[in-house]
DNA sequence: GGAAAAAACTGACTTTATACAGTTATTTTT
DNA sequence: AAAAATAACTGTATAAAGTCAGTTTTTTCC
């Protein structure tokens, strides 16, 4: 009866995936202010989107694409996040206090992006309390995100933290065991917080314990059940 | 004229300190609910407010005391903030795609908090925009200072962390150069992501470097200027 | 005020992970 | 299709940080 519940591990993952649902949750006029003050952007594979310390001008929904948003500084790198289609991007800089983008976003794949205006933004949110309620479950729901990963690259070692990525990018970006990877290893590194040639040797040595298979950039998950041990080990 | 400005370095600091201006932008009556709905307790020292897993009821105002939030796994603890009197806590867990509380809170002195009933809370966000704008700019200024955190703790190493810590609990907590420190060495590993002995070891380090000067729990930073350079450069 | 407990500290050792310096493979460009 | 550039990989050396086992100091509590 009274039985002791313990929480679910902390998980890594810090991929950003809801549906369209914010836009709906605006009045005629309200989406009419949004496709009046917004402009759609193709960007191509390895493009920069926007630059952390830019003034913060819009806020980016992605229709399209996958991308990376990260900090960057002294050729130290770190991933916050990947982001696949349907999601808002740059939300935090809708706080004002700094108007400055405190991130960077770069395409890994062909995307496509509506800018839209922050103020009108802003003043929606402003305007619309079920929009800006849904607004925070969003950011609250990212947080959460960063959370795992924080705990994740602070606590666990290579090995969690590979697997823990591994299994998200199966279960989060690409819903499939067998992806090919968009990632360099070196990307792959930034967002685990390790070393280049640490992701290599790592991955080598998953793939030599049979957890993984590997052809170049094509990556299938063999054990999963293993590779979440390995994430809740550390 | 066209000066190449640099971001400032990635800052480390995840203390969350704002006013209680969130008050004052309910309504009469809205105000009423609130402390109709929300009840005052007296926590002691290293008292558990609230613990990760558990159902999430309540949001929580700090009206006075220090506290840590964190995250704690097989014997794994990592500090995501530490807060002081002024401000909401645990509003990541307005998101209700899962009602359960993300993080653990306790507290390093005697302490006093509002708690107020979490679907009131919900209610306002969604009936007053002014209210959730304001609570989404709390946010975000969270997790601009966590992102920072996760920077620092994930790309510098045990000087620059410490530096960080030390600057930052001078800067936002304490508000002196001087200070007696309500935490443990083990309680400053969590926060800084390093082992106790590691923080003790670094800590007489920088006492020897004249770096800063301590008393036991009393801590005196002497030379701002150096800490901040090492702070910089990881 | 003194015993017990907890926290702070120390030194030796081990593990973990990065850095460096290359080589090989794969893309991209012309 | 060849050349150049980029990315992937390998081995060795080195540094960084943690663990362990113990001592000293401080705090707590009867």
């Amino acid at each position: 009866m009274n039985q002791i519940i313990e929480p679910k591990g902390i998980s890594h993952c810090s991929v950003y995936d809801t549906e369209q649902s914010w836009y709906n949750l605006l009045t005629e006029d309200e989406k009419l202010l949004i496709d009046e003050n917004s402009v759609t952007l193709v960007f191509k594979k390895g493009e920069t989107v926007c630059k952390r310390g830019a003034f913060a001008s819009h806020i980016y929904f992605l229709e399209e694409g996958l991308v990376k948003v990260y900090l960057e500084e002294r050729n130290k790198n770190l991933i916050l996040m990947l982001s696949t289609k349907n999601n808002l991007l740059g939300l935090a800089s809708i706080y004002n206090g700094n108007n400055k983008l405190p991130y960077t976003i770069a395409t890994y794949t062909n995307s496509r992006v509506r800018m839209i205006d922050i103020q009108i933004f802003r003043q929606l949110l402003k305007q619309n309390s079920e929009f800006s309620f849904h607004i925070i479950n969003l950011l609250n729901e990212k947080t959460a995100q960063i959370y795992g990963r924080f705990f994740s690259l602070t606590q666990k070692q290579l090995h969690g933290r590979l697997a823990d990525i591994l299994l998200c990018l199966a279960n989060r970006i690409f819903k499939s065991n067998t992806f090919e990877l968009p990632l360099s290893r070196s990307d792959m590194g930034d967002l685990t917080g390790m070393s280049t040639e640490s992701v290599i040797r790592m991955m080598k040595e998953f793939k030599d314990d049979g957890l993984i298979d590997i052809h170049c950039k094509s990556i299938e998950l063999l054990d999963i059940a293993r590779l979440e041990r390995i994430s809740e080990f550390g």
